[in-house]
RNA sequence: CGGGGUGUAGCGUAGUCCGGUUAUCGCGUCUGGUUUGGGACCAGGAGGUCGCAGGUUCGAAUCCUGCCACCCCGACCA
Protein backbone atom coordinates (compact mmCIF):
# COMPACT_ATOMS: atom_id res chain seq x y z
CA UNK A 1 0.00 0.00 0.00
CA UNK A 2 0.37 2.21 1.12
CA UNK A 3 2.36 1.28 4.07
CA UNK A 4 2.15 5.10 4.56
CA UNK A 5 -1.07 5.43 3.30
CA UNK A 6 -1.68 8.11 6.00
CA UNK A 7 1.09 9.98 6.03
CA UNK A 8 0.79 10.63 1.88
CA UNK A 9 -3.04 11.01 2.35
CA UNK A 10 -2.72 13.27 4.58
CA UNK A 11 0.41 15.36 2.92
CA UNK A 12 -1.24 15.82 -0.34
CA UNK A 13 0.45 13.31 -2.10
CA UNK A 14 0.16 13.94 -6.26
CA UNK A 15 -1.93 10.99 -6.43
CA UNK A 16 -4.32 12.00 -3.61
CA UNK A 17 -4.78 15.12 -4.44
CA UNK A 18 -6.05 14.37 -7.81
CA UNK A 19 -8.75 13.34 -5.88
CA UNK A 20 -9.73 15.75 -2.79
CA UNK A 21 -8.35 18.42 -1.35
CA UNK A 22 -8.62 20.17 2.39
CA UNK A 23 -11.12 23.11 2.57
CA UNK A 24 -9.06 25.75 4.30
CA UNK A 25 -12.36 28.03 5.37
CA UNK A 26 -12.09 31.44 6.80
CA UNK A 27 -8.49 32.15 8.53
CA UNK A 28 -9.72 32.16 11.73
CA UNK A 29 -12.80 30.02 11.39
CA UNK A 30 -13.48 26.88 13.17
CA UNK A 31 -14.77 24.91 10.42
CA UNK A 32 -12.12 22.42 9.90
CA UNK A 33 -11.45 19.30 8.47
CA UNK A 34 -13.78 20.14 5.62
CA UNK A 35 -13.03 18.68 2.30
CA UNK A 36 -13.10 19.72 -1.35
CA UNK A 37 -13.73 16.59 -3.57
CA UNK A 38 -12.06 17.57 -7.07
CA UNK A 39 -14.01 16.28 -10.28
CA UNK A 40 -12.36 12.67 -10.33
CA UNK A 41 -12.99 11.86 -6.79
CA UNK A 42 -16.13 13.08 -7.36
CA UNK A 43 -16.65 10.77 -10.58
CA UNK A 44 -15.56 7.54 -8.49
CA UNK A 45 -18.75 8.77 -5.81
CA UNK A 46 -21.20 9.20 -8.61
CA UNK A 47 -20.42 5.32 -9.82
CA UNK A 48 -20.95 4.52 -6.19
CA UNK A 49 -23.97 6.35 -6.09
CA UNK A 50 -25.55 5.18 -9.51
CA UNK A 51 -24.65 1.46 -8.32
CA UNK A 52 -26.14 1.54 -4.63
CA UNK A 53 -29.17 3.96 -6.02
CA UNK A 54 -29.71 1.07 -8.56
CA UNK A 55 -30.12 -1.61 -5.42
CA UNK A 56 -32.23 0.22 -3.39
CA UNK A 57 -34.91 0.85 -6.17
CA UNK A 58 -34.58 -2.86 -6.79
CA UNK A 59 -35.31 -3.45 -3.21
CA UNK A 60 -38.50 -1.41 -3.86
CA UNK A 61 -36.99 2.26 -1.96
CA UNK A 62 -37.80 6.08 -3.58
CA UNK A 63 -35.48 8.78 -2.77
CA UNK A 64 -36.97 11.50 -1.24
CA UNK A 65 -35.42 14.97 0.08
CA UNK A 66 -35.84 16.71 3.43
CA UNK A 67 -34.79 19.58 4.89
CA UNK A 68 -31.46 20.43 6.45
CA UNK A 69 -32.15 22.43 9.25
CA UNK A 70 -33.63 20.45 11.68
CA UNK A 71 -35.54 22.37 15.20
CA UNK A 72 -33.25 22.25 18.03
CA UNK A 73 -36.93 20.49 19.56
CA UNK A 74 -36.72 17.69 17.56
CA UNK A 75 -33.63 16.11 19.28
CA UNK A 76 -34.54 16.50 22.56
CA UNK A 77 -37.78 13.98 21.83
CA UNK A 78 -35.39 10.72 21.66
CA UNK A 79 -33.40 10.42 24.71
CA UNK A 80 -30.44 8.69 23.44
CA UNK A 81 -30.35 10.22 20.24
CA UNK A 82 -30.04 13.50 21.65
CA UNK A 83 -27.19 12.28 24.16
CA UNK A 84 -25.38 11.04 21.06
CA UNK A 85 -25.26 13.63 18.74
CA UNK A 86 -25.67 16.66 20.91
CA UNK A 87 -22.03 17.09 21.51
CA UNK A 88 -21.31 17.67 17.89
CA UNK A 89 -23.88 19.72 15.98
CA UNK A 90 -23.68 22.68 13.94
CA UNK A 91 -26.43 25.25 15.86
CA UNK A 92 -27.55 28.09 13.47
CA UNK A 93 -28.55 31.35 15.92
CA UNK A 94 -29.40 34.30 13.60
CA UNK A 95 -30.57 34.21 10.19
CA UNK A 96 -28.87 38.04 9.03
CA UNK A 97 -25.76 39.79 9.51
CA UNK A 98 -24.98 43.52 9.85
CA UNK A 99 -21.89 45.90 9.80
CA UNK A 100 -20.02 45.75 13.28
CA UNK A 101 -21.82 47.77 16.33
CA UNK A 102 -18.58 49.15 16.95
CA UNK A 103 -17.78 50.63 13.37
CA UNK A 104 -15.24 48.28 12.66
CA UNK A 105 -14.44 46.75 9.30
CA UNK A 106 -16.71 43.63 8.89
CA UNK A 107 -20.22 41.91 10.16
CA UNK A 108 -21.71 40.33 12.94
CA UNK A 109 -24.87 38.68 13.38
CA UNK A 110 -27.22 41.35 13.98
CA UNK A 111 -29.11 40.77 17.33
CA UNK A 112 -32.26 41.29 16.40
CA UNK A 113 -32.56 38.66 13.93
CA UNK A 114 -31.97 36.02 16.36
CA UNK A 115 -33.93 32.69 15.91
CA UNK A 116 -36.44 32.46 19.04
CA UNK A 117 -35.25 28.14 18.49
CA UNK A 118 -32.24 27.72 17.16
CA UNK A 119 -32.12 25.02 14.20
CA UNK A 120 -29.17 22.32 14.02
CA UNK A 121 -27.33 21.60 10.32
CA UNK A 122 -28.63 17.41 10.33
CA UNK A 123 -26.32 15.64 11.98
CA UNK A 124 -28.74 12.81 10.60
CA UNK A 125 -32.33 13.19 10.12
CA UNK A 126 -34.08 10.77 12.19
CA UNK A 127 -35.70 13.34 13.71
CA UNK A 128 -37.57 15.66 11.09
CA UNK A 129 -38.47 12.67 8.92
CA UNK A 130 -40.03 10.72 11.79
CA UNK A 131 -41.86 14.23 12.77
CA UNK A 132 -42.83 14.44 9.20
CA UNK A 133 -43.75 10.39 8.66
CA UNK A 134 -46.15 11.70 11.54
CA UNK A 135 -48.21 13.17 8.68
CA UNK A 136 -48.05 10.34 6.21
CA UNK A 137 -48.93 7.37 8.23
CA UNK A 138 -52.50 7.38 9.43
CA UNK A 139 -53.51 3.26 8.67
CA UNK A 140 -51.81 0.11 8.01
CA UNK A 141 -52.44 0.70 4.00
CA UNK A 142 -49.54 3.65 4.35
CA UNK A 143 -47.46 1.52 5.41
CA UNK A 144 -44.80 0.10 4.77
CA UNK A 145 -42.85 3.87 3.88
CA UNK A 146 -39.49 2.88 1.77
CA UNK A 147 -37.73 6.18 1.43
CA UNK A 148 -33.64 6.84 1.01
CA UNK A 149 -32.03 10.59 0.96
CA UNK A 150 -29.03 11.63 -0.78
CA UNK A 151 -27.64 14.28 0.77
CA UNK A 152 -24.88 16.34 3.09
CA UNK A 153 -24.70 15.82 6.73
CA UNK A 154 -22.81 18.07 9.22
CA UNK A 155 -20.79 16.21 12.45
CA UNK A 156 -18.51 18.53 14.55
CA UNK A 157 -16.23 16.12 15.41
CA UNK A 158 -13.07 17.05 17.55
CA UNK A 159 -10.84 15.34 14.97
CA UNK A 160 -10.76 14.48 11.41
CA UNK A 161 -9.46 12.38 9.02
CA UNK A 162 -9.94 13.11 5.45
CA UNK A 163 -12.79 10.70 4.19
CA UNK A 164 -13.09 8.81 7.15
CA UNK A 165 -14.32 11.37 9.71
CA UNK A 166 -14.73 15.23 7.56
CA UNK A 167 -16.97 17.88 9.45
CA UNK A 168 -19.20 17.54 6.40
CA UNK A 169 -19.72 14.58 4.19
CA UNK A 170 -22.18 12.66 1.61
CA UNK A 171 -24.11 10.04 2.33
CA UNK A 172 -27.11 8.15 1.77
CA UNK A 173 -29.72 7.37 4.88
CA UNK A 174 -32.69 5.16 4.00
CA UNK A 175 -35.74 5.53 6.82
CA UNK A 176 -38.29 2.82 6.22
CA UNK A 177 -41.66 2.57 8.55
CA UNK A 178 -42.98 -1.15 9.16
CA UNK A 179 -46.31 -2.40 10.85
CA UNK A 180 -44.53 -5.36 12.52
CA UNK A 181 -41.12 -5.42 14.85
CA UNK A 182 -40.40 -8.47 12.08
CA UNK A 183 -40.71 -6.74 9.57
CA UNK A 184 -38.39 -3.91 10.00
CA UNK A 185 -35.98 -6.85 11.36
CA UNK A 186 -36.19 -8.16 8.09
CA UNK A 187 -35.70 -4.88 6.56
CA UNK A 188 -32.60 -4.09 8.82
CA UNK A 189 -30.92 -6.99 7.41
CA UNK A 190 -32.06 -6.47 3.71
CA UNK A 191 -30.03 -3.56 3.72
CA UNK A 192 -26.92 -4.63 5.28
CA UNK A 193 -27.33 -7.77 2.60
CA UNK A 194 -27.36 -5.07 0.05
CA UNK A 195 -24.36 -3.05 1.56
CA UNK A 196 -22.33 -6.68 1.66
CA UNK A 197 -23.27 -6.95 -1.76
CA UNK A 198 -22.53 -3.64 -2.98
CA UNK A 199 -18.60 -3.75 -1.15
CA UNK A 200 -17.91 -7.21 -2.41
CA UNK A 201 -18.95 -7.06 -5.70
CA UNK A 202 -18.56 -3.06 -6.78
CA UNK A 203 -15.94 -2.13 -4.64
CA UNK A 204 -14.19 -5.36 -4.33
CA UNK A 205 -13.86 -5.05 -0.47
CA UNK A 206 -14.44 -8.43 1.28
CA UNK A 207 -16.52 -7.81 4.51
CA UNK A 208 -17.75 -9.22 7.97
CA UNK A 209 -21.69 -8.81 8.10
CA UNK A 210 -22.27 -8.26 11.88
CA UNK A 211 -23.98 -7.24 14.73
CA UNK A 212 -22.46 -4.17 17.28
CA UNK A 213 -22.02 -4.28 21.21
CA UNK A 214 -24.96 -2.52 22.75
CA UNK A 215 -21.56 0.10 23.56
CA UNK A 216 -21.08 0.05 19.91
CA UNK A 217 -24.77 0.86 18.71
CA UNK A 218 -26.57 4.13 16.86
CA UNK A 219 -27.92 6.52 19.63
CA UNK A 220 -31.70 4.98 19.68
CA UNK A 221 -31.33 2.16 17.66
CA UNK A 222 -32.45 -1.40 19.89
CA UNK A 223 -29.72 -3.40 17.22
CA UNK A 224 -27.16 -1.87 14.97
CA UNK A 225 -25.84 -4.37 12.13
CA UNK A 226 -23.04 -3.67 10.36
CA UNK A 227 -20.14 -4.28 7.68
CA UNK A 228 -16.79 -4.11 8.64
CA UNK A 229 -13.87 -4.19 6.33
CA UNK A 230 -9.79 -4.31 7.19
CA UNK A 231 -7.99 -1.77 5.82
CA UNK A 232 -4.00 -2.69 4.22
CA UNK A 233 -2.43 -1.86 8.11
CA UNK A 234 -4.63 -4.03 9.72
CA UNK A 235 -7.44 -1.69 11.16
CA UNK A 236 -10.88 -2.27 11.17
CA UNK A 237 -12.96 0.26 9.52
CA UNK A 238 -16.69 0.48 9.79
CA UNK A 239 -18.21 0.26 6.27
CA UNK A 240 -22.00 0.68 6.85
CA UNK A 241 -24.32 0.69 9.27
CA UNK A 242 -28.21 -0.65 9.54
CA UNK A 243 -30.35 0.05 12.52
CA UNK A 244 -33.43 -1.27 13.64
CA UNK A 245 -35.01 1.21 15.59
CA UNK A 246 -37.48 -0.22 17.48
CA UNK A 247 -40.65 2.33 18.62
CA UNK A 248 -38.13 4.52 20.03
CA UNK A 249 -38.51 7.37 17.19
CA UNK A 250 -42.42 6.44 16.33
CA UNK A 251 -43.10 7.07 20.28
CA UNK A 252 -40.53 10.17 20.44
CA UNK A 253 -42.81 11.67 17.60
CA UNK A 254 -45.84 10.03 18.18
CA UNK A 255 -46.20 8.23 15.00
CA UNK A 256 -49.39 5.98 15.39
CA UNK A 257 -51.36 3.77 12.95
CA UNK A 258 -54.98 1.70 13.07
CA UNK A 259 -53.95 -1.75 12.25
CA UNK A 260 -56.66 -4.00 10.82
CA UNK A 261 -57.16 -5.06 13.82
CA UNK A 262 -58.61 -1.58 14.27
CA UNK A 263 -56.31 -0.55 16.81
CA UNK A 264 -53.98 2.65 17.50
CA UNK A 265 -49.97 1.33 17.32
CA UNK A 266 -46.71 2.72 17.62
CA UNK A 267 -44.82 2.28 13.48
CA UNK A 268 -41.69 0.22 13.63
CA UNK A 269 -38.46 1.29 12.01
CA UNK A 270 -35.08 1.37 10.12
CA UNK A 271 -32.44 3.36 8.91
CA UNK A 272 -29.62 2.57 7.27
CA UNK A 273 -26.71 4.44 5.64
CA UNK A 274 -23.17 4.60 3.95
CA UNK A 275 -21.02 7.48 3.00
CA UNK A 276 -18.47 8.92 1.30
CA UNK A 277 -15.92 6.97 3.68
CA UNK A 278 -16.91 3.99 1.83
CA UNK A 279 -14.04 6.04 -0.85
CA UNK A 280 -11.51 6.30 2.07
CA UNK A 281 -12.01 2.64 2.47
CA UNK A 282 -11.60 1.94 -1.42
CA UNK A 283 -8.43 4.21 -1.12
CA UNK A 284 -7.16 2.06 1.64
CA UNK A 285 -7.87 -1.52 0.21
CA UNK A 286 -6.72 -1.47 -2.71
CA UNK A 287 -4.34 1.33 -3.12
CA UNK A 288 -0.36 0.90 -3.60
CA UNK A 289 2.83 3.16 -3.46
CA UNK A 290 2.69 3.74 -7.51
CA UNK A 291 -1.14 5.46 -6.63
CA UNK A 292 -4.85 4.36 -6.48
CA UNK A 293 -6.08 1.12 -8.01
CA UNK A 294 -9.75 1.43 -8.77
CA UNK A 295 -11.58 -1.80 -9.38
CA UNK A 296 -13.57 -2.02 -12.99
CA UNK A 297 -16.85 -1.32 -11.43
CA UNK A 298 -15.92 1.78 -9.78
CA UNK A 299 -13.42 3.57 -12.14
CA UNK A 300 -14.82 6.43 -13.71
CA UNK A 301 -12.34 5.64 -17.01
CA UNK A 302 -11.74 1.64 -17.45
CA UNK A 303 -9.37 1.55 -20.23
CA UNK A 304 -6.71 4.62 -21.15
CA UNK A 305 -5.31 4.21 -24.81
CA UNK A 306 -1.82 6.14 -25.02
CA UNK A 307 -0.22 6.55 -28.69
CA UNK A 308 3.37 6.33 -29.17
CA UNK A 309 4.37 7.93 -33.30
CA UNK A 310 3.97 10.80 -35.11
CA UNK A 311 3.74 11.75 -39.36
CA UNK A 312 2.04 8.74 -41.05
CA UNK A 313 2.84 6.14 -38.28
CA UNK A 314 0.14 8.89 -35.93
CA UNK A 315 -1.85 8.53 -38.47
CA UNK A 316 -2.30 4.63 -38.70
CA UNK A 317 -2.13 4.54 -35.08
CA UNK A 318 -4.94 6.90 -34.58
CA UNK A 319 -7.07 4.64 -37.60
CA UNK A 320 -6.69 1.99 -35.33
CA UNK A 321 -7.35 3.45 -31.84
CA UNK A 322 -10.45 4.76 -33.71
CA UNK A 323 -11.77 1.02 -34.62
CA UNK A 324 -10.37 -0.42 -31.13
CA UNK A 325 -12.61 2.55 -29.37
CA UNK A 326 -15.73 1.73 -31.26
CA UNK A 327 -15.34 -1.84 -29.95
CA UNK A 328 -14.76 -1.35 -26.42
CA UNK A 329 -17.44 0.86 -26.58
CA UNK A 330 -20.13 -2.02 -27.68
CA UNK A 331 -18.81 -3.57 -24.77
CA UNK A 332 -19.72 -1.13 -22.55
CA UNK A 333 -16.29 -0.56 -21.70
CA UNK A 334 -15.28 3.35 -21.02
CA UNK A 335 -12.23 4.17 -22.80
CA UNK A 336 -10.47 7.18 -23.53
CA UNK A 337 -7.53 8.20 -26.30
CA UNK A 338 -4.86 10.30 -24.87
CA UNK A 339 -3.12 11.81 -27.84
CA UNK A 340 -1.52 14.66 -26.28
CA UNK A 341 1.79 16.34 -27.52
CA UNK A 342 2.49 18.31 -24.75
CA UNK A 343 2.93 15.42 -22.72
CA UNK A 344 5.23 12.41 -22.80
CA UNK A 345 4.75 8.64 -23.51
CA UNK A 346 6.17 8.33 -19.40
CA UNK A 347 4.26 11.16 -17.81
CA UNK A 348 1.38 9.56 -19.03
CA UNK A 349 1.42 6.12 -17.61
CA UNK A 350 2.66 7.73 -14.75
CA UNK A 351 -0.33 10.20 -14.55
CA UNK A 352 -2.40 7.38 -14.97
CA UNK A 353 -1.56 4.73 -12.75
CA UNK A 354 -1.74 7.02 -9.81
CA UNK A 355 -5.42 8.05 -10.69
CA UNK A 356 -6.20 4.18 -10.87
CA UNK A 357 -7.31 3.68 -14.19
CA UNK A 358 -7.15 -0.68 -14.52
CA UNK A 359 -5.86 -0.78 -18.09
CA UNK A 360 -3.68 0.99 -19.95
CA UNK A 361 -2.96 0.06 -23.73
CA UNK A 362 -0.14 1.54 -25.55
CA UNK A 363 -0.24 1.78 -29.38
CA UNK A 364 2.54 1.75 -31.16
CA UNK A 365 4.22 0.88 -34.39
CA UNK A 366 6.57 -1.69 -33.74
CA UNK A 367 3.81 -3.74 -31.98
CA UNK A 368 1.12 -3.19 -34.71
CA UNK A 369 3.54 -3.86 -37.13
CA UNK A 370 3.61 -7.67 -35.93
CA UNK A 371 -0.83 -6.82 -35.39
CA UNK A 372 0.16 -6.39 -31.39
CA UNK A 373 -1.22 -4.24 -28.70
CA UNK A 374 0.70 -3.71 -25.49
CA UNK A 375 -1.98 -4.29 -22.39
CA UNK A 376 -1.13 -3.14 -19.08
CA UNK A 377 -2.75 -4.42 -15.84
CA UNK A 378 -3.01 -1.70 -12.96
CA UNK A 379 -3.43 -4.30 -10.48
CA UNK A 380 -0.57 -6.10 -10.66
CA UNK A 381 1.37 -3.97 -12.96
CA UNK A 382 2.23 -6.50 -15.19
CA UNK A 383 1.53 -5.95 -19.11
CA UNK A 384 1.54 -8.00 -21.85
CA UNK A 385 1.28 -8.23 -25.90
CA UNK A 386 -2.37 -9.73 -27.39
CA UNK A 387 -3.60 -9.77 -30.54
CA UNK A 388 -4.94 -6.61 -32.20
CA UNK A 389 -7.66 -8.80 -33.68
CA UNK A 390 -9.66 -9.77 -30.48
CA UNK A 391 -8.49 -7.21 -28.60
CA UNK A 392 -12.25 -5.92 -26.98
CA UNK A 393 -13.20 -9.41 -25.60
CA UNK A 394 -9.62 -10.06 -24.58
CA UNK A 395 -9.91 -6.23 -22.30
CA UNK A 396 -13.58 -7.23 -21.47
CA UNK A 397 -12.53 -10.53 -19.64
CA UNK A 398 -9.52 -8.82 -18.56
CA UNK A 399 -11.53 -6.29 -16.75
CA UNK A 400 -13.44 -9.47 -15.02
CA UNK A 401 -10.56 -11.09 -13.57
CA UNK A 402 -9.22 -7.14 -12.40
CA UNK A 403 -12.02 -6.74 -10.47
CA UNK A 404 -12.12 -10.74 -9.14
CA UNK A 405 -8.23 -10.20 -8.47
CA UNK A 406 -8.92 -6.93 -5.90
CA UNK A 407 -11.61 -9.08 -4.55
CA UNK A 408 -9.12 -12.18 -3.87
CA UNK A 409 -6.15 -10.24 -3.20
CA UNK A 410 -8.11 -8.46 0.09
CA UNK A 411 -9.72 -11.44 0.82
CA UNK A 412 -6.25 -13.11 1.32
CA UNK A 413 -4.91 -9.88 3.17
CA UNK A 414 -7.55 -10.14 5.89
CA UNK A 415 -7.71 -14.01 5.84
CA UNK A 416 -4.27 -13.69 7.03
CA UNK A 417 -4.63 -11.06 9.44
CA UNK A 418 -7.33 -12.65 11.01
CA UNK A 419 -6.91 -15.28 13.90
CA UNK A 420 -8.28 -16.90 17.01
CA UNK A 421 -6.91 -15.90 20.07
CA UNK A 422 -7.67 -17.88 23.56
CA UNK A 423 -5.29 -15.98 26.26
CA UNK A 424 -5.00 -12.56 27.20
CA UNK A 425 -1.10 -12.81 26.99
CA UNK A 426 -2.08 -14.14 23.21
CA UNK A 427 -3.80 -11.02 22.85
CA UNK A 428 -1.96 -8.49 24.06
CA UNK A 429 0.43 -9.53 21.51
CA UNK A 430 -1.32 -9.92 18.58
CA UNK A 431 -3.33 -6.90 18.98
CA UNK A 432 0.05 -4.60 18.83
CA UNK A 433 0.30 -5.72 15.10
CA UNK A 434 -2.93 -5.56 13.65
CA UNK A 435 -5.87 -7.38 11.96
CA UNK A 436 -8.67 -8.83 13.21
CA UNK A 437 -8.77 -11.08 16.88
CA UNK A 438 -11.58 -14.03 17.14
CA UNK A 439 -11.57 -13.98 20.86
CA UNK A 440 -14.62 -14.72 23.42
CA UNK A 441 -15.99 -12.24 25.49
CA UNK A 442 -18.15 -12.46 28.57
CA UNK A 443 -20.96 -10.35 27.03
CA UNK A 444 -20.52 -7.32 29.77
CA UNK A 445 -20.00 -3.45 28.60
CA UNK A 446 -17.74 -3.40 31.57
CA UNK A 447 -15.16 -6.00 30.11
CA UNK A 448 -15.62 -4.37 26.53
CA UNK A 449 -14.91 -1.28 27.99
CA UNK A 450 -11.58 -2.25 29.87
CA UNK A 451 -10.46 -4.32 27.42
CA UNK A 452 -10.70 -0.92 25.21
CA UNK A 453 -8.87 0.48 27.63
CA UNK A 454 -6.33 -1.68 27.97
CA UNK A 455 -5.66 -2.30 24.17
CA UNK A 456 -7.34 0.20 22.71
CA UNK A 457 -9.40 -2.41 20.56
CA UNK A 458 -12.93 -2.51 20.18
CA UNK A 459 -15.72 -5.22 19.28
CA UNK A 460 -15.93 -4.24 15.62
CA UNK A 461 -18.87 -7.22 15.99
CA UNK A 462 -20.79 -9.84 16.62
CA UNK A 463 -20.27 -11.91 13.31
CA UNK A 464 -23.21 -13.08 11.88
CA UNK A 465 -22.40 -16.31 11.07
CA UNK A 466 -20.25 -16.79 14.70
CA UNK A 467 -20.57 -20.65 15.34
CA UNK A 468 -21.86 -21.69 18.82
CA UNK A 469 -18.72 -22.54 20.42
CA UNK A 470 -18.53 -23.08 24.03
CA UNK A 471 -15.51 -20.55 25.48
CA UNK A 472 -14.69 -18.53 28.17
CA UNK A 473 -13.73 -14.81 28.10
CA UNK A 474 -10.42 -13.95 26.91
CA UNK A 475 -10.20 -11.50 29.43
CA UNK A 476 -12.16 -12.79 32.84
CA UNK A 477 -12.57 -16.58 32.07
CA UNK A 478 -16.29 -16.30 32.39
CA UNK A 479 -18.43 -18.26 30.27
CA UNK A 480 -19.25 -17.71 26.36
CA UNK A 481 -20.93 -18.97 23.47
CA UNK A 482 -19.43 -17.38 20.54
CA UNK A 483 -16.44 -15.50 19.69
CA UNK A 484 -16.58 -12.23 18.25
CA UNK A 485 -14.11 -9.86 16.27
CA UNK A 486 -11.66 -7.31 18.18
CA UNK A 487 -9.49 -4.81 16.46
CA UNK A 488 -8.26 -1.16 16.48
CA UNK A 489 -10.34 0.61 14.38
CA UNK A 490 -9.94 3.49 12.51
C1' C B 1 -9.82 20.71 25.96
C1' G B 2 -4.79 18.18 27.54
C1' G B 3 0.44 16.64 25.53
C1' G B 4 3.96 17.42 21.49
C1' G B 5 5.36 19.91 16.89
C1' U B 6 5.35 23.32 12.68
C1' G B 7 4.51 28.20 10.07
C1' U B 8 9.74 30.92 4.46
C1' A B 9 6.70 31.47 -3.67
C1' G B 10 1.11 27.25 -6.09
C1' C B 11 3.55 22.61 -3.53
C1' G B 12 7.81 20.68 -0.84
C1' U B 13 11.98 22.94 1.58
C1' A B 14 17.49 25.25 3.31
C1' G B 15 18.76 29.05 6.47
C1' U B 16 16.87 30.11 12.87
C1' C B 17 20.96 27.37 17.91
C1' C B 18 25.56 31.56 16.97
C1' G B 19 21.56 38.56 13.80
C1' G B 20 25.25 41.01 8.76
C1' U B 21 25.54 41.39 0.91
C1' U B 22 20.37 40.91 -3.56
C1' A B 23 16.54 34.86 1.39
C1' U B 24 18.42 28.69 -0.67
C1' C B 25 17.19 24.57 -3.50
C1' G B 26 13.73 21.12 -5.98
C1' C B 27 8.87 20.49 -8.26
C1' G B 28 5.27 23.18 -10.82
C1' U B 29 4.37 27.49 -14.00
C1' C B 30 5.54 30.96 -18.46
C1' U B 31 8.64 31.94 -23.26
C1' G B 32 11.81 29.91 -27.29
C1' G B 33 13.95 25.65 -29.43
C1' U B 34 14.89 20.41 -29.72
C1' U B 35 12.15 15.75 -28.17
C1' U B 36 7.35 10.66 -28.05
C1' G B 37 8.40 2.67 -26.33
C1' G B 38 8.22 4.71 -18.65
C1' G B 39 7.56 11.11 -14.95
C1' A B 40 12.42 14.54 -21.67
C1' C B 41 16.51 18.22 -22.53
C1' C B 42 18.81 23.13 -23.20
C1' A B 43 18.39 28.39 -22.62
C1' G B 44 15.75 32.42 -20.57
C1' G B 45 11.79 34.57 -17.40
C1' A B 46 7.90 35.35 -13.67
C1' G B 47 6.56 34.38 -8.82
C1' G B 48 8.08 36.33 -1.48
C1' U B 49 3.68 41.03 3.82
C1' C B 50 9.90 34.85 5.82
C1' G B 51 2.04 33.38 10.03
C1' C B 52 0.42 38.41 12.55
C1' A B 53 1.54 42.53 15.96
C1' G B 54 4.90 44.91 19.00
C1' G B 55 9.92 45.28 21.02
C1' U B 56 15.64 45.05 21.15
C1' U B 57 19.46 46.61 17.45
C1' C B 58 23.27 50.56 12.99
C1' G B 59 20.97 46.02 10.99
C1' A B 60 15.90 40.76 12.40
C1' A B 61 13.49 34.92 8.67
C1' U B 62 17.12 34.57 12.85
C1' C B 63 16.80 37.38 19.57
C1' C B 64 12.48 38.89 23.19
C1' U B 65 6.96 39.44 24.31
C1' G B 66 2.01 38.63 22.91
C1' C B 67 -1.37 36.66 19.50
C1' C B 68 -3.06 33.53 15.36
C1' A B 69 -3.22 29.31 12.31
C1' C B 70 -2.24 24.40 11.08
C1' C B 71 -0.40 19.24 11.93
C1' C B 72 0.36 14.82 15.10
C1' C B 73 -1.13 11.97 19.69
C1' G B 74 -5.53 11.52 23.21
C1' A B 75 -10.93 12.11 24.59
C1' C B 76 -15.35 11.78 20.40
C1' C B 77 -17.04 9.30 15.90
C1' A B 78 -19.87 7.03 9.67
Amino acid sequence: MAKDFTTRAENYSEWYNTLVERADLAENSAVRGCMVIKPYGYAIWEKMHDALDKMFKETGHQNAYFPLFIPKSYFEKEAEHVEGFAKECAVVTHHRLKPKADGTAGLEPDPDARLDEELIVRPTSETIIWDTYRHWIESWRDLPILCNQWANVVRWEMRTRMFLRTAEFLWQEGHTAHATAEEAIEETKRMLEVYATFAQDFMAIPVVKGVKSPNERFAGALDTYCIEAMMQDGKALQAGTSHFLGQNFAKAFDVKFVSKENKQEYVWATSWGVSTRLMGALIMTHSDDNGLVLPPALAPLQVVIIPIGKGDAKLKIDQTATNLIENLKQNGISVKYDDRTEYSMGWKCNEYEFKGVPIRIVLGMRDLEAGKIEVARRDTMTKELIDLTDAASHIAALLKDIQQNLFNTALARREARTMRVDTWEEFLVRIEQGGFLLAHWDGTAETEEKIKELTKATIRCIPLDAPLEEGKCVLTGKKSSKRVIFARSY
